[in-house]
This record gives C-alpha cells, sequence and structure tokens, in this order.
RNA sequence: GGCCGGUUGGUGAAGCGGCUUAACACACAUGCCUUUCACGCAUGCAUUCACGGGUCCGAAUCCCGUACCGGUCACCA
C-alpha cells in the first residue's frame, strides 16, 4: 500500500486533481502594480475596530493600485459561527463604504473566484489535502487529546518546546497499510501536515510593516484538517484560498507573525509563492497605568458598533483610524482639502510596529471639524437618518417640526468659522433641548454672577417692557442691551468695566448671561440674538413670566 | 519558560548618523478677543528620545547588554 491509496481512502470521492484546480482559478487580469487584498474575518458576530483597520487597509491597498478588494468568510469554525454575523460584516462595510468588489452574499456570488464562503470550498481543500498525501507531505494522525495533553505537559516539564514535532509526532512513522487499517476502524483522525523544517534554521522574511526579520523555520506537524467537520484549520485555508484566489498582499493582526514560517512551508510544499505580508500591529486600551489589547469586553469603543449607535459621521471614523494606519495623513489631508480619503496613499513601510492607543478625543475633534463644515441640510439628513435607529426621542424632535429643527442646528453654521460643538448626532438633542416649549419646564437655571431674583426680575422686565423689539437687526439688539446696562448700573464696556469694576454693579456679560439662562436655563449656548429671533417675542415673554 | 516583536511628551507620532535648541496634530494650561460657551489668535507643555555600555569628530538615529510592555506556543481564527 501507498500513500497513494491511502489518499484514495481518505478521500475516496475526490477525483479533481490541484491541476484542475491551478486552471479554474487562473491568473488575474491585472498588472504586476495592481494588488490583490482581502478581508476575511471569522463570523464571530463582532466588528473589531481591529478588523475594521484591516478591512480598511485591505481596501486602501485595492483601491490605491486599481487592484482587487474581496471579501471572504472564514467561518471553518463551526462552534463560534453567530448566524447574523456576516449581515453585521457586509453592513459595516457599507456603512463606512468600503465594500467589496468580490463577495458571497445572501446566496449571490459576485466576482469569479467563489465560491467566497471557506465551508462552500470543503472539496477544493480536500483535494489539496488529498494532493499532499499522495506526496507524503500530509499524513493521518490518530493522537487522542489524552496523549497531545501528556505530551505537552512533559515538554513542559523538561522545559523544551511544545508541540507535535520530531519524536513527539508519533502518528508521523505509521505506514500507510496500519493507517488504512485503523481508518477502516473507524477510528478518528485529524490529518497533519508533515513538516520537513528544521527549528534550528533561521529564514529571512519581509514584512511590510515590520521589516526584515529572521525566523526559525517550521518543525511542527500542524493539523490541516479538523475530525469532525472535515474542514481544514485556518493555516491551510490560507494558504490554498489566497493562492487560488491571487491575493497578493495578505493583511491580518501581528498575532499571526508566529506562523508565518508554517504558511510559508506549506505554500513550498504545493510549489507556490506565498503572497506579501502586512501584519498590522494591535489596536490597544489604556487601563488604569497600564497598557493592553482593547478588548469588545471591557471597552465598548473596541466595537464598530458603538460608533454607528453614537453617530459619528462614517467619514470621522475613517480619518481617525486613517491617524493610526499613516500618521501622516492628516498633513496630507490638510494639504488636499477637497480629496477624498482614498485619494491617500497608503504606505505600509510607515505604520508604526508598535500597538497604537485608539484615542477618542481625536475622533471627537476630527469629527467636530466634519459636522461643522456640513450645511443644515446635510446636518439635518444625517441627523434624522440616524435618529430613525438610534434615537426616537431626537426623532420625534425633527418630526415635528423639521424647518424649526434645521433653523436650530444652523445658528452659527455655514459660515467660514462655523460652531462646533456636536461631535456626534448623539450630542445633539441635549444641544437643542430648550428650544422646545414642551421640554422647557421644571428647569434648573443656571444663573451665574446676577443671582439676586429680584434684580433678575427687573432686568427682564425693563428689558421686555423697555427695549426689546422683536424686529431689530443683530447690532440694534445688541446696542439697546447696552443702553440698559447703562440705565440699570451695569457696565456697557467691557474695557472701561475692566478698568474699574468697583464703579458698577457688573457688566453687559453679567447681563446678557441673566437673558441667556432666563431663556435657555443654560449659561451655555449659542448665539442669543439668533435664539431670541427663533423663539419669537412671546415665547420669550412665556419664558420670562417662568422664572420665580 | 522558548521564540518573535516593540520602547521618542498625557495621546497619535515625525525623525532613518550632523539641517533637531526633537516636526505636525489631538489633549491640557494660560492670555487675548468676546453677550456665555465655543470658534479664532497667541503662548506654554520631552534640555531629551526605557536604562547601561560601546562605535564615531558627532547617536533618538548604528552595535551589545539589561529592564519593561506586547504577541505566540490549540482539531480558534
Amino acid at each position: 500500500m501507498t500513500n497513494i491509496d491511502l489518499a484514495n481512502v481518505i478521500f475516496p470521492n475526490i477525483t479533481k486533481t490541484i491541476d484542475d484546480y491551478i486552471k479554474m482559478y487562473p491568473k488575474r487580469n491585472l498588472s504586476e502594480t495592481q494588488f490583490v487584498t482581502r478581508f476575511a474575518p471569522s463570523p464571530t458576530g463582532f466588528m473589531h475596530i481591529g478588523n475594521f483597520m484591516m478591512a480598511l487597509i485591505d481596501y486602501m491597498i485595492a483601491k490605491n493600485t486599481n487592484g482587487v478588494f474581496y471579501l471572504r468568510n472564514e467561518d471553518t469554525d463551526k462552534a463560534r459561527e453567530v448566524d447574523s454575523a456576516v449581515d453585521l460584516i457586509m453592513n459595516t462595510l457599507k456603512h463606512y463604504n468600503i465594500e467589496p468588489t468580490e463577495y458571497e452574499y445572501k446566496g449571490k456570488i459576485v466576482g469569479n473566484y467563489g465560491p467566497y464562503i471557506q465551508s462552500e470550498r470543503k472539496e477544493i481543500y480536500h483535494t489539496f489535502i488529498k494532493h499532499l498525501i499522495e506526496i507524503g507531505r500530509a499524513y493521518p494522525c490518530f493522537c487522542k487529546k489524552e496523549y497531545l495533553d501528556e505530551m505537552r505537559a512533559s515538554q513542559e516539564e523538561m522545559k523544551k518546546r511544545t508541540g507535535y514535532y520530531g519524536v513527539y509526532a508519533k502518528c508521523r512513522k505509521i505506514s500507510p497499510d496500519e493507517a488504512i487499517e485503523r481508518i477502516k476502524n473507524g477510528e478518528k483522525y485529524v490529518i497533519r501536515f508533515r513538516s520537513k523544517g528544521d527549528f534550528d534554521i533561521q529564514i529571512p522574511f519581509e514584512d511590510l510593516v515590520k521589516g526584515k526579520l529572521h525566523l526559525s523555520e517550521n518543525d511542527i506537524d500542524d493539523v490541516i484538517m479538523k475530525s469532525d467537520n472535515l474542514l481544514p484549520t485556518y493555516h491551510f485555508a490560507h494558504v490554498v484560498d489566497d493562492f487560488l484566489m491571487h491575493t497578493t498582499h495578505v493583511v491580518r493582526g501581528e498575532e499571526w507573525l508566529p506562523s508565518v514560517t508554517k504558511h510559508i512551508e506549506m505554500f513550498e510544499s504545493f510549489g507556490f509563492t506565498a503572497p506579501k505580508y502586512i501584519h498590522t500591529p494591535l489596536i490597544m486600551k489604556k487601563d488604569g497605568d497600564s497598557i493592553r489589547k482593547i478588548s469588545k469586553r471591557k471597552d465598548p469603543e473596541a466595537l464598530m458598533k458603538y460608533y454607528e449607535e453614537k453617530g459619528y459621521p462614517a467619514l470621522a471614523v475613517i480619518e481617525s483610524v486613517m491617524t493610526i494606519m499613516n500618521s501622516n495623513y492628516e498633513e496630507w489631508h490638510r494639504d488636499n482639502p477637497d480629496k477624498m480619503f482614498y485619494d491617500f496613499t497608503y504606505d505600509p513601510a510607515k505604520m508604526s510596529a508598535s500597538g497604537a492607543l485608539y484615542d477618542l478625543d481625536k475622533l471627537d475633534n476630527i469629527s467636530k471639524e466634519m459636522i461643522s463644515k456640513m450645511t443644515k441640510e446635510k446636518l439635518y439628513e444625517e441627523a434624522y437618518t440616524w435618529s430613525k435607529t438610534y434615537s426616537k426621542s431626537l426623532q420625534e424632535l425633527i418630526e415635528s417640526d423639521s424647518e424649526y429643527f434645521k433653523s436650530i442646528i444652523n445658528i452659527e453654521r455655514e459660515q467660514a468659522k462655523p460652531r462646533k460643538d456636536i461631535a456626534k448626532y448623539s450630542d445633539i438633542e441635549n444641544l437643542i433641548w430648550y428650544m422646545y416649549d414642551d421640554k422647557f419646564n421644571k428647569v434648573d437655571y443656571e444663573y451665574q454672577k446676577i443671582t439676586d431674583k429680584e434684580e433678575i426680575k427687573n432686568i427682564l422686565n425693563t428689558y421686555i417692557n423697555e427695549y426689546y423689539n422683536e424686529s431689530d437687526d443683530k447690532e440694534t439688539w445688541f446696542n439697546k442691551i447696552k443702553e440698559m446696562c447703562d440705565k440699570l448700573g451695569y457696565a456697557s464696556n467691557m474695557k472701561e468695566y475692566k478698568k474699574n469694576p468697583e464703579a458698577f454693579k457688573g457688566n453687559v456679560a453679567d447681563v446678557s448671561t441673566v437673558l441667556r439662562v432666563s431663556l435657555t436655563s443654560k449659561s451655555m449656548t449659542p448665539d442669543l440674538y439668533e435664539i431670541m429671533q427663533l423663539l419669537g417675542k412671546d415665547r420669550i415673554i412665556n419664558r420670562f413670566n417662568l422664572v420665580k
């Protein structure tokens, strides 16, 4: 009995050869400078910010080189799979407009290199594994979990490297005859790769982020096919898929760095050349005094849904991640304000090799800047769309009178130096609620300098009876407030007040604050004149009367 | 523990042997402007690049060692 007999016993129904598949997945019709990337998440039901960064890198590389960015669903771990996970991935990519050119979704395959779902590629993997068995580079392993556990424990005790290699790889020595017999007896087995590597030999490897490194050759016989579902492990699926799909650049987290030599050896066992690798640093989080990997369990901002729920503009999130990917992005963007982020050329070599802390302050800043530049129509649309999914109360506010809403958000907008107070759509309600009468009751007034109730009443009455005129323009309006200040003993001129504060009861800022707080309850609001214009005289009087 | 990687301000970082008295941006602080807040403007914020040694006329930049941080050592990806 030979390895070929063994291969036929294990895969009796596989009739194709790897050459058949190589023909079915021909070289892509692209030039040397057009790169092929893929986003290959496993459908666990989460979209982590680190995954998102990798997808963005994939997208940027393909976009920059006019190449191909495809999505591959790595669902070989059926135990961890979540039903809605693919929807989440697709929706997130769609939300950020970084959609793949090839993918498989809801039964539809777009692209010529599918299926793009690993569990649908079982026959392909089996063909490749069968080939490896035939040429003696893979074999069935009957070792039980107990043996493996004992092996590891004794290796640790003897301070040796752990793993299934050398003398520990006892199924390596099983003859085809014995293997066939044991299989026919119904013994459970996995398929392992037969490594020819020598751990003491260092091989050079170049990672596009980390640069040139030397890594020990792999000598571990890794499992390449699992026993229960007969699906491949990540290592093997990576090799087969990225070869057949002609991926030129593999972007993945740096946790994969220690296994590149496994992958290289597997590529070589088929006579294939490995793709280029971009091992991205992990995104970190500060936790007290220490720094750790950002965690989906402890840090809400680790998950992409956080940014959607809070209502950050998609572009703001992209730009904040771009600054982590390539810190020269910001400068570029300043110099090219009219270009889109994808016009920027991403360079993995400029990416930091160490893990970066993701800074929410930075995101807020980028986002405020971006929202401040939106027209009122644009902000209205964005905020309204967001509210329909995430905030019923804001939605109701907007729907009660959309023109009024637009007028409110337009205060200090659409001008050279717009107001920057909205970082995310979920901020809006808290910034404008007082413009709605049904919310303006039982409020806490934040009076500042002038707190005496009689004096406040006096200012309000004097103002409404003697000075306020709804049709005044802004300059006249403010001049009248100053006139009132003079009359009531407050300084109308700040410079004079500062020169001699003792001579006055207070100043025009203090008086304005009384008006502002009486009308809004808050001491910090946008332009008071515009607020008063929007409220109108009747509502102003009503609010003054509410002040007790 | 073995192997691999990293270490420049509170944060992202530039820097790649002399142009650096360490860029730019965020954050923070102060001042100016101002009807509040914000905006804007101005100023400040690492005498020093984890530490120790070496190479060199010259080092954040090159070499060695130490420390610390991270990754990895699964039929998970």
